[in-house]
DNA sequence: GGTCAACTGGACTCGTGGTACAGTGGGAGA
DNA sequence: TCTCCCACTGTACCACGAGTCCAGTTGACC
């Protein structure tokens, strides 16, 4: 029971190593099962194919993610009441991070799977599907609760204002592996940031 | 001559709509040669490889992209002189276009080859790198010409704010693409829109 | 008539995904 | 202690796609 779940999540995190740093299609069987040290009848024990592999990855990484949006909201609510700055808090904590974490960060996986789609079946898809729907839902809600107190200077759509940050995180680090740099996702953020202070600011009196 | 541009052109085409689709990986030479009804051996007559492909791919495509920029914001000065105002009707227009071009845009390819750089090789990669930082010097120009008109409300890095609109693009069409809906790119880009318009506003005298 | 570019077509290798299945070692339960 | 089953190992095998090699064909033009 234990040894099956080590080797599992063995893979799993050999699997995500290697996907993060060259792709899914290019990550071969046979790289993992050399990595986890077990036999390509073993990986098959555990996966039934490549696919069932993306889509256990999918899970895991999305649920990282939440994780990590709503440890970082939570830090940011204990040092602010005001939902702006709950915000404005969370997205400096985010871009911080970005900064630590190079390459690894969850969305990675989730552009690259929208971009090599067809590899994979309607779970894998919806799965995807549902975490960008289940970001939307979330700071849609957050700046739903900014724009009860603040009101925007000009009208936004809230559902795209949602997207956006979603949007923003993978844009930049789309921009940051092409570029080879490695600071671009943090940047964007900082710059989506200073929108969010622009379009809730207080009118002048 | 002339027959051997058009075979070429005609498997880029091809090549071109099926890797949109469904992302190059999963796009086999097999099918290719079947749209352009030529034999295996004619495709690697005009493509050493796969990776020759890829590279002249994202050549076509990067000058698809610099002319439909250069278009869109060339039509935008003919109708108005102000930086700002130029800049916002480009962005609106580029808004309508993406509208219309339901997954055709060219920076769905930047963002595949980011992620799976690891499929093609450091000319491939250094094309990507280059448009990106092309696109990026381009918009810069803009933003700092509509800087030294509007002093910007809030402090911004120049650099960086040229990559927004790579960035917000690139977002969009990763979001659209796993939503599967179809409008999410020039939404963003419309939410991009209003930031410029607040970040560049006149100060309230 | 000869040359060359632009192919065709077929045979072959190699890597990778995936299947099938027989066997094995060890721990848990009766 | 015996039994059973989970978690594998190991091997043999198939399909398919990339890529190589190469001999031969066709049409244009000099």
């Amino acid at each position: 029971m234990e040894k099956k779940v080590d080797t599992r999540s063995r893979i799993l995190d050999i699997a995500e190593a290697a996907v993060l740093d060259k792709g899914f299609e290019a990550t071969s069987i046979e790289e993992i099962v050399a990595g986890a040290e077990i036999s390509r009848g073993g990986f098959f024990y555990h996966f039934k194919d490549k696919n069932a592999l993306a889509r256990a990855m999918l899970e895991r990484y999305i649920e990282t993610e939440d994780a990590l949006y709503d440890d970082l909201f939570a830090r940011a609510r204990e040092l602010n009441d005001d939902p702006l700055h709950n915000m404005l808090i969370g997205l400096k904590l985010l871009a911080e991070m970005l900064e630590e974490m190079p390459q690894g960060h969850p969305g990675c996986v989730i552009a690259s799977t929208a971009y090599q789609d067809r590899l994979f079946d309607e779970g894998v898809r919806e799965l995807n599907r549902q975490a960008i729907l289940g970001w939307r839902k979330r700071f849609r809600g957050m700046f739903e609760e900014i724009a009860a107190v603040y009101e925007p200077r000009e009208p936004v759509n809230m559902d795209a204002l949602g997207d956006m940050v979603s949007g923003v995180v993978e844009g930049g680090l789309v921009l940051q592996r092409a570029l080879r740099e490695h600071n671009n996702a943090s940047e964007q953020i900082m710059l989506f940031r200073t929108y969010l202070k622009l379009l809730f600011a207080p009118k002048p009196a």
